[in-house]
DNA sequence: ATGAAGACTTGATCTGGATCAAATCGCAAT
DNA sequence: ATTGCGATTTGATCCAGATCAAGTCTTCAT
C-alpha cells in the first residue's frame, strides 16, 4: 500500500519529469507558461492507489502535489485514535502546506488518483521568485479557508440528517455528470469516512442514507454510486 | 451601538489618518516601512465598542482591517438562527476576505478593541504592486487555515469538556499574564458566545466549567476572568 | 435602597445520536 | 458454488448533551 509513498519521498529537484509535460496544463491552469516549463523539468507524475498515505500527520514537509485526477482526503488523528476529516481536495488543487516544516495532518488518496510531485524547495523558491504562483496559492489557501469555516458550521450547529445531506451536496458539485436538474456521482468515501468527515459514526450515516432515500430526495444505485433526482430538494435538506 | 459602524462605511481613500501613525508599526509588523507609510496615508484608526459589527454577513466587502488591541469574533448565522463562531481574532490580525465581493461571515468586536481601517480597492491594489504584503498575507491565511483545520477536530471529535477545555487553552495562550505555570485572563466572550463556538448550549458551557473548577484545574476569579494554576493540567483535559 | 432585566448557574427531564449486537451484503480466493 | 471476511444495514438500548424550568447573581436605572 505504501510502496507508492516511498517511492514519492526518493524525488530530488534532479529527477526528471517522465510522462507529464503534455497534461501539465490540467493541473497548473492558474501558472503561466514559463512555470509550467519550470515546473515540467522538476515534476513527477504519479498514480497512487486508494488508501494511500501522500502525506503522513508529523511528517517532514519535503514535497508537494498537484491533483491531476482523483480525490484526496486530508484528516488529523488524535493520540486515542478519533480521526476527522478536515478537507477534501479535488483536480486540479494543491496538496502541501508551504513555509512550515512539520505537517499538522495527513493526506490520503480516497480514490485512485494521479498526482504531480515536486521537491519542498523548489516549490518554496518558485513562490518567492513568480508573481503569479504566489497569488494563486494565496487564491487556494483563502478558498480552502472559506470551506474549512463553512464545514465548521455544519460540524458545530447541523443535524445528522443537515450533515450527510451537506457532504452529498459537496461532492455533487464536483461531480461532471449532471444534467438540469438530476446529478449522478461516485460517493468515493467509505461509510467510515464519511463519518469521520461529519463527526458521526458510520450507523448514523447509514441510517441517515437509508432515511434520505425513503423520502426520494436521493437513489442509492449501488453501495457507493448515488443519484440526486433533484437537487434543489437535496439542498432543502441542508438548512432549516 | 452601530454608529462606528456607519462611521467607518464613510471612508474612502482620501481620508487622511488622524492618530496612528505613531502605533502603526505594532499592528503592521510584518510589512516594510514604506508601506507603513503608505497605509498610513490612507488608513484609520479606529475604536470600537464590544458587540459592534464590523463587518455584517453578505454585504459587501468594501473596506479592511487590522486589529490593534481586542479581540474580534468570525461569526456565521443559519436563516434559522442557529451560529457558529468560525475563528477568533487577535491583534496585530488582519480582518477581511481579499478578492471576494461578498462577505459569508460577520465580524464583530467580542470586547472592546480599536481596528486600523483602510478601503478595499487600496488594499487589493497593495496586495499587487507589493511582495512582502501578499506574502504575508498568503502566511496568516495558511495558519487561520490552519487553525480552522484544528477547531474542525474539536468541533467534530472532541467531548463538551475537552471542547471546553480547548477553548480555554486557545484563548489562555494568547494572554500575556503568565508566569511559568500558572495562567490568568480575561475569557472575552460570553457563556452564549463560548457556545457559539463550541458547538454546544450555554447550559452545557457552565457546567463544563464549574466540573473544571471543582476538579482544580480553573478558577473562576469571576464570571469573566480565569486563573489557571497548571496549563499543563489543563491540557491533559484536551486529549484522551 | 429598590426594582427590573440580563447573564449565569443549577436541577429535572428528554432525546438525538452513540454504543452494543446481530444480521445481510458484496466480493475475492479457492 | 462455497467459504471467509470486511463493509454495510438494521435493531435494541444507553447516555452525553439538549431542553425545559427555576433559581441566583450583576448591573444599572430610578
Amino acid at each position: 500500500m505504501d510502496v507508492a509513498r516511498s517511492e514519492v519521498l526518493e524525488i530530488g529537484t534532479s529527477v526528471a519529469c517522465r510522462s507529464c509535460q503534455a497534461r501539465h496544463g490540467v493541473v497548473c491552469g492558474a501558472l503561466s507558461a514559463g512555470q509550467l516549463i519550470e515546473l515540467g523539468r522538476h515534476s513527477l507524475r504519479r498514480k497512487v492507489d486508494a488508501g494511500c498515505e501522500i502525506i503522513a500527520q508529523g511528517s517532514e514537509n519535503s514535497f508537494y502535489s498537484n491533483i491531476m485526477r482523483g480525490v484526496v482526503k486530508l484528516c488529523k488523528v488524535m493520540p486515542d485514535g478519533r480521526q476527522q476529516i478536515v478537507g477534501l481536495q479535488f483536480a486540479p488543487d494543491f496538496v502541501g502546506r508551504p513555509f512550515v516544516r512539520e505537517s499538522t495532518l495527513s493526506a490520503e488518496a480516497a480514490t485512485d488518483a494521479e498526482i504531480c510531485v515536486f521537491p519542498r524547495n523548489l516549490l518554496e523558491r518558485m513562490i518567492l521568485e513568480t508573481r503569479e504562483l504566489q497569488r494563486s496559492l494565496h487564491a487556494q489557501a483563502l478558498i480552502e479557508l472559506d470551506a474549512a469555516r463553512e464545514w465548521m458550521l455544519t460540524l458545530g450547529r447541523r443535524t445528522a440528517e443537515e450533515k450527510v445531506a451537506s457532504l452529498l451536496h459537496l461532492i455533487a458539485a464536483h461531480a461532471e455528470t449532471a444534467t438540469a436538474t438530476s446529478t449522478a456521482f461516485d460517493l468515493s468515501l467509505s461509510r467510515a469516512e464519511i463519518a469521520d468527515f461529519l463527526g458521526l459514526t458510520i450507523e448514523t450515516v447509514s441510517r441517515q442514507l437509508t432515511r434520505l432515500r425513503k423520502s426520494g430526495v436521493i437513489r442509492i444505485e449501488n453501495i457507493r454510486h448515488i443519484t440526486v433526482p433533484d437537487m434543489d430538494a437535496l439542498a432543502k435538506k441542508i438548512s432549516g
